[in-house]
DNA sequence: GTCGTGACGCCTC
DNA sequence: TGAGGCGCCACGA
């Protein structure tokens, strides 16, 4: 997908943008979907340094928590964000099992398993 | 060239 | 569930 002219920190702004609306993912995803496994904290950094409109209050941490911190002017916006587009956030994490990206693999399986209050 | 740091992740206790 | 430890890569001092 990533063309020889652009770089990683580009790869993982289109994976960004393209998570849907109402549905979150974690930064090992996008950092896999962009073809750069295990560069996680590569995502990190580049939505903190990027100015583009990008929904990165979709992207939250492997256990479905926020990386910010709680107190955080930052963390308060990604869950206002979160909540305005009918994601449930309790206690400053996010139930992938209910709001996960079916892209990734784990959250396929996930979404396909019968949950315990389906 | 090395060290410290970080919007991470997986494993273990 | 939470905390600690180690690995990972990019960057600035």
């Amino acid at each position: 997908m990533m063309s020889a002219t652009d770089t990683p920190a580009d790869a993982i702004v289109r994976v960004v943008a393209a998570i849907p609306r109402g549905r979150v993912t974690s930064y090992g995803a996008v950092a896999a979907r962009a073809g750069l496994p295990g560069r996680a904290r590569l995502v990190g950094r580049v939505l903190g340094e990027t100015e583009q409109d990008l929904p990165w209050q979709r992207v939250l941490r492997s256990d479905g928590r926020i990386a910010l911190p709680p107190r955080s002017a930052a963390f308060r916006e990604q869950v206002r964000r979160l909540r305005a587009e009918g994601v449930t956030v309790t206690a400053g994490r996010v139930d992938l099992r209910r709001f996960g990206w079916g892209g990734g693999d784990l959250d396929a399986a996930l979404w396909a398993m019968p949950g315990p209050r389906a």
